[in-house]
DNA sequence: ACCTGAACACCGTTCAAGT
DNA sequence: ACCTGAACACCGTTCAAGT
């Protein structure tokens, strides 16, 4: 029981690699993917720099694979209540919305998720993806590209919006518009096999 | 006729954007964009870095816009025949896979193109592309939309490539096959007015 | 095991100076 | 007008050292 004193250095949480991820995606949010660096990351931890490289030993490119690691990761498919008449579709609508969403909370981080690194970091989002196309009765190669497609629309738009949304633009474009529009345009070509098992 | 020995320098071409430009674009497409530094850059058109400047005052954040404008500007419309008879699908077609094909040789610009920065460099291919459906019969709001959702498709599909093609990947994807079933999944959606005066 | 300090080889950019 | 040289404030990273 001995109470700390409340200088507030000593006992902060030790450095981890989740921790690491969290402040360097907050700097990136706050300030732009051009200032995350090593040393500001540390400051940020209340730590040197250095002391990063002992959790993440390929240094910056290793922080850079786990933020794409991060952003990229497929969110919670919904549970599917899968009562037939196409339902998928609007599963398939919420999951690219918040998928959308996610991509624009940290739009710093796009630029990284286009580059060769982190091959890994999308395969659980696409399988996600074509599980709840396969629930859907979609066969199972139209619904490998169909997925494809979606997750290529996605990001794509996504790109186009942070990209429209830079300071100065004149014309105000409703991208909520735009993104269903799109959306509706994929998904309306998607088609389930002529009778679900 | 004063012949200059061939001694190589002194008379080079003088610096110019399209040099500098071209010659950032020869860096990053062999060796990637971490490595484009204003130093090397220099080198490479054997001027030391601060010339540079004299040319873009903005410096690296000009080139960066210059090199944006560059790979995003619209491929040069085919002159359209223009027979009827949904002829401006295959016109999309070729459209995207120019387009891609002219991303993939650039790869290393693509998280570039997906930031904020030169606003105005996808006016032009947006609008050419606006062009092809307003020929093809298709209601103005109609094809402001499918443009978008195609230029998204385009990106994004050729993201999702460049992170496939990351060296190390087992099962060999077919890119092709995939891009063009993406393409016909939005192409098959959009519709012709009923009848094109 | 975890963090620090000093050092090294690079960056982008400014500014006075050369021609 | 166009380019250079030296300098400044930063980078990422290594390595020996501390606890």
């Amino acid at each position: 029981m001995v109470r700390q004193p409340s200088i507030n250095a000593q006992h902060r949480p030790p450095l981890s690699i989740e921790r690491i991820v969290e402040a360097a995606l907050q700097i990136i949010d706050g300030q732009g993917l051009g200032r995350l660096t090593m040393r500001r990351l540390g400051d940020a931890l209340e730590v040197e720099a250095m002391a990063i490289y002992h959790h993440l030993p390929r240094g910056k490119e290793e922080l850079l694979d786990a933020l794409v690691a991060h952003v990229a990761a497929a969110p919670a498919a919904a549970p599917a209540g899968d009562r037939g008449g196409g339902a998928w579709r609007d599963e398939l609508r919420r999951w690219a919305t918040s998928y959308r969403a996610r991509l624009l909370e940290h739009a710093g981080v796009l630029p990284l998720l286009v580059t060769g690194r982190n091959p890994a970091a999308l395969m659980s989002t696409t399988a996600s993806l074509r599980e709840i196309l396969r629930r859907g009765g979609v066969p199972e190669d139209a619904a490998a590209g169909a997925a494809h497609a979606l997750l290529a629309l996605v990001i794509g738009h996504t790109a186009l919006e942070v990209r429209g949304n830079a300071p100065g633009q004149g014309e105000r474009t409703d991208w909520d518009v735009r993104f269903h529009t799109a959306l509706d345009l994929v998904l309306d070509s998607v088609r389930p096999a002529r009778r679900t098992g």
